[in-house]
DNA sequence: TAAGATTGTGGGTAGTTGTGGGTAATTTTC
DNA sequence: GAAAATTACCCACAACTACCCACAATCTTA
């Protein structure tokens, strides 16, 4: 069953096979609107994980780089971060797609992954980094959390 | 006999099959208003149960999600929390929903489950949860009801 | 109260999905 | 320019899921 076109959520276990290719969860195939050609785009996410974009979407943001200023130091290296390590695959005809080594390695990826969905764009981890991640999430200032909580869950 | 539309109130026992379906209650079904397509989507709870909510409620949850920036940690923590667990299901010609093994295993649903109308959105437990959690919920300090009192005329 | 409709539950089957691996085309390296 | 390495594309198969039918229990209605 797919929901809005491309919006990405639910949790997927697959595995990285020896030729550094993922599956694509059959239901984010399927939301993937037509303008998108069977592309995602990975980079380097914010954790220790991967970033998928659909292609359309990852167009957005190459425009919202465009507009930060060279002239910032934190600008720079955002951008930097963020362009550097883009890698865009098309899957193939059993909806897999191919992962740089690079972003394999920065991401610690070993045999099994998890897939989440995050609304406009996916996740890829490492199962025991993301442990480590909910474990520092942990010390996040609790009152600021569940005050998004209590505006957005209904 | 169907009151207002998208809403549900009552309780209801069911069986959780062995492919991990469940029935939706008649009158919940025919208090979906079109715009749903039959389709509601389940997640983690507060407490140990699953909530369901009706596709259109959902995709204000996630409408509020798309407004969320990555670059912030707290975002998306929230964000992952949320989507990750999200599982949409159409049902099927007898009625039924399908519910993922993860949330199975999250609300620790056995065979005998219970459906709880609440309001917006449905609950399902496994009835000894429940059971465990209202002991608890008895503990509650009686001043969030007088904060309640302010806020709610019953 | 009897016939018909609706509801809840079990299970079968065909099509889809996830995974491994093969081969030919392309790129890289010496 | 030839050999080696890499990549893109294809086939095969097991596991799973969506969809369908069947039936008993309950509720509705005339």
């Amino acid at each position: 069953m797919t929901l809005t076109k491309n919006t990405f959520i639910g949790e997927y276990s697959y595995s990285l096979d020896s030729k550094g290719r993922i599956n694509m969860p059959a239901r984010f195939r399927q939301a993937l609107s037509k303008n998108n050609k069977n592309t995602f785009v990975s980079t380097r996410g914010m954790d220790s994980c991967i970033w998928v974009y659909p292609l359309s979407q990852w167009y957005e943001i190459e425009k919202s780089l465009r507009s930060l200023s060279s002239l910032s130091r934190i600008h720079r290296t955002f951008v930097r971060n963020t362009a550097r390590y883009a890698f865009p695959s098309t899957y193939d005809k059993q909806g897999r797609i191919t992962l740089s080594p690079s972003l394999i390695e920065y991401a610690g990826l070993e045999k099994e992954i998890l897939i989440i969905g995050m609304v406009n764009k996916m996740e890829v981890w490492n199962p025991k980094y993301l442990e480590n991640t909910e474990k520092d999430a942990l010390g996040i200032d609790s009152d600021a959390y569940e005050d998004l909580a209590g505006r957005i869950t209904i």
